[in-house]
DNA sequence: CTGCGTGCAAATGCTTTGCATATGT
DNA sequence: ACATATGCAAAGCATTTGCACGCAG
């Protein structure tokens, strides 16, 4: 029941709809949709209105207490923010690094959602080439352009 | 110029729209939207109505010449189906493996999108808890349920 | 009491579908 | 000739928005 006192904390405005939807995340061992959301209240006594369940997940997004994935065709996820990290992408190429933010988390639900399983730890090395090196090598590649399909 | 055969192996009626959607596939770097493809095909004399681009991108999905990501909101992305492999999810606790196909083709195309940084290499491990033995823990769990944001 | 949150209905954006016509084999 | 592909316009679905009202601070 400490939901009004975090939200407090974080300046938001407490209602009954984020009281609710904040609490809702944060039992729920799943991502949800805002479909989801909106009848699990309906199933309750608060009726929450679809698109209440929008503007505050918009909110929530916002202050960085919930994040969104895309699932599948066009369905969203939701889930309270867990850690957040990133991994190191380097160039093979110019060996410039760069930096992005870990994309497991959309892997995480994908797989929960097509094998059930709950993904714990991931260990992700990724090699690539950066834009520049690429633009340099499509110039390079304009005299052997035999290479379809290779 | 020989996009033509290649349907008739794939079983696939010849037209128009499918040759060119399916060069402008081949010849692109990137995955495109179906906007994309739309835009492309006003631009040259070949005008190709949106709906059919959906539908032969839906033809070609099913016959595994194109895949399909979503980026981001609700764009998704198409590109020719290039090499698929998978990976061994171990469940943690009963040590159970599946398989799933691999998840990084959707990465691939999130990180290009975001840093133009094209992927050429991952390697990936995943460790997580398969459905079951999750559901045994929940059920040992409902002892001791003040872990809440631990 | 004042502004922000909400419900409702209408709008949006991407995608799909039904139907009549055009095209490939 | 016949089945399938296409264009067009309308429907669908998840999400967003405008507006009037209601509630939190």
């Amino acid at each position: 029941m400490e939901a009004d006192i975090f939200l407090r904390e974080n300046n938001i405005k407490v209602t009954k709809a984020r009281i609710y939807i904040y609490m809702l995340l944060s039992k729920s061992p799943n991502a949800l949709t805002a479909e989801d959301i909106y009848n699990r209240s309906r199933g309750e006594n608060i009726d929450i209105n679809l698109s209440t369940v929008y503007r505050t997940l918009e909110v929530f997004e916002k202050n960085n207490i919930v994040e969104k994935f895309n699932i599948g065709e066009n369905s969203h996820l939701y889930s309270l923010v867990k850690e957040k990290h990133s991994h190191i992408l380097k160039c093979s190429l110019c060996n410039k690094e760069i930096k992005v933010p870990c994309p497991m988390k959309q892997i995480e639900e994908l797989v929960k959602n097509q094998t059930g399983f709950t993904l714990t730890e991931h260990k992700l090395v990724l090699k690539g080439i950066c834009s520049e090196c690429s633009e340099k090598i499509a110039k390079s590649n304009k005299n052997d352009k035999d290479n379809k399909n290779c």
